[in-house]
DNA sequence: TTTAGCACTCTCGGAAGGCGAGTGCTAAAG
DNA sequence: CTTTAGCACTCGCCTTCCGAGAGTGCTAAA
């Protein structure tokens, strides 16, 4: 596409670094001031007025300073941003955080609280999808009869997530045939994903086990439940974060926003369908309009080199890139390492 | 205290519904129109500067219209509302959504929608507490062995709720060994609050179970982790809902509400030290600064006679106060009984 | 005791005008 | 040919300044 002479660049990357920080639209006389370029503010000017023909800049109004385009950013992201440090103190931070979190053994309560610790190191909002059932495989299911009626099946995924419902049994079963379906079952099914407990399932079973096919269609509803468990595996942290940001001192688009936070299945699509590995999602990049003016930067995290979920930094456009982007890979480096752990 | 002759009161009524819905100070004369006080706009002028000087009306400035000061919606909740009924649309909508409800087995999910409609219906902010499992009966555990290392406890309490832990074991044990100190462990703490399952038990289980103080010791430790589990167990409604009103176009408000709205320990508190029954607090009488501006509606929710949760509505100190008393009303009731069908 | 009339107060919204930052253009310098 | 200095111009923002409108308190009459 259109190459950008180095002088074009670097002051392209100076207008992105400085809007960054001031929120403010930047002029000629700024840059040439406070940045090294060794130009004067006229030649800088033209090469603005380039720069803006090229769709890399816009101004908000004439005679005001340029502020960068969509695709300014873009460009900044794909090829102008350095490589930052994480400081000292979010060194610190990030090490205390998971020596705390290694008490903790439930994956959904380590991930609420990466949320947490996500947004208070970036200052924006995050956004973290937990390990999602359908997506880990079949290990094992347990079950427990509380009564004649009822029952409790436990259920192990590979991923050590461990997730229970009661079913209603259709008639009093023996204990031994009880253990029989279930051993049947546990073989069956070992390894296969949740999301693939379906329909299929039924034909096979049914042959062989004609005289307990009604508890097997208990455990095979409960099975096909899970597997489109609606529940909402998000965490937020952060969300007064948006506040503070001068784009969102507009009440409209804040209510947006804070409305789409409280709408899970949304959101949920939002990081699911982002690739693997990290991912920058600038403006109309984003898929809902509610983020048409936001940019999101995700990861995903892994156990044994498989994706278990997602998390994001959620932010105005003018987002903070180059460190979002190292405390997230920081982070899911570090999540990854914890989890695997167990 | 001040007893307030009839026609205050009246006056004082008609201001107070007024401002709750217009938002405005209201002035003499709107009140001798929109209202059958039959007083000339004078009177009515003389009267609110009694009211005033009472302390049941205040002026923003001089020569505004009167607003209720704190102590005028609390004499307007406590004397002067009228109940209101549900609206045909109202009962509807709770109709459906009750019928939906009835799918759902798992309490916090319920609790969760219930949050949610609450927050529909008031079109206010809505906060739920689910059952503290603390709060719980202990009814009895049950242990599946995973390996060697682990097992998986399940514990029931009397309210139907289901959780399990993971604990390590401190060596191999058999069936019958393991089988033996559940048993025991289920008949010594069946009916205990969870909340009481701390070093109390200790000194009683010592004596005739030496030989498996260890296995033991792990059961406890469990146990009194979840008497003292710090879990999210509250859940918020139409926390957008808040921008809608005139009263919090400051951003500031609305950034303490939204911190405190991720802040699950302290509102939790707020809705534990609710008393039973339908409770309304205003402004100040809020323990928390944040809600200072703010007006709370809670109710509590149970089973068989006990109290499980509340449930809250968090609105303006110009809430309408009867329209939300009467919603939450129903919504308690509808749901003590859903619960109570299990 | 109630009401009509009146002068007064205070907020809010819009208009006017000055300030400052920044631009584009032109002409000179390198 | 490129860079730079100078300059006129534009435009948003802030302040100030009314005028309108709503509402009050007071006084005097019904």
């Amino acid at each position: 596409m259109t190459a950008l002479n180095e002088r074009k660049q670097k002051i392209l990357r100076a207008v992105v670094t400085d809007y960054i920080q001031t929120a403010e639209p930047v002029g000629s006389r700024t840059l040439s001031r406070h940045y090294q370029l060794a130009l004067s503010a006229a030649t800088i000017r033209n090469e603005m007025a380039d720069l803006e023909e090229l769709g890399f800049l816009k101004q908000p109004h004439t005679s005001a300073g340029r502020i960068p385009s969509q695709q300014g950013y873009r460009f900044y992201v794909d090829s102008l941003m350095d490589q930052v440090e994480l400081t000292p103190q979010e060194k610190l931070y990030l090490e205390k955080f998971f020596t705390q979190l290694q008490k903790i053994r439930e994956i959904d309560q380590i991930v609420q609280q990466v949320a947490k610790a996500l947004s208070v190191l970036t200052r924006y909002t995050s956004l973290v999808l937990a390990p999602q059932l359908k997506h880990c495989a079949f290990a094992q299911m347990r079950l427990i009869p509380i009564d004649e009626k009822q029952a409790l099946v436990v259920l192990f995924t590979d991923t050590g997530y461990i997730r229970n419902k009661v079913i209603e049994m259709p008639r009093a079963l023996s204990a031994d045939e009880l253990d029989r379906v279930v051993a049947y079952l546990n073989e069956e099914l070992a390894g296969q994903t949740i999301a693939g407990l379906t329909a299929a399932r039924l034909r096979k079973l049914r042959p062989d086990l004609y005289s307990r096919v009604d508890i097997l269609h208990s455990l095979l509803a409960m099975l096909e439940e899970c597997s489109s468990d609606g529940e909402t595996r998000i965490f937020l942290g952060g969300t007064s974060n948006i506040l503070d940001q001068p784009e969102f001192k507009d009440m409209e688009k804040v209510k947006h926003l804070l409305t789409l936070f409280e709408e899970g299945e949304r959101l949920t699509f939002i990081l699911e369908t982002a690739p693997e590995g990290i991912t920058i999602r600038i403006g109309t990049e984003n898929l809902l309009a509610e983020m048409h003016d936001c940019s999101l930067v995700t990861a995903s995290y892994h156990l044994h080199g498989r994706p278990l979920g997602t998390i994001g930094v959620l932010g105005p456009t003018r987002m903070e890139y180059a460190r979002v982007t190292t405390i997230i890979k920081e982070m899911t480096e570090r999540l990854n390492m914890l989890i695997s752990m167990l």
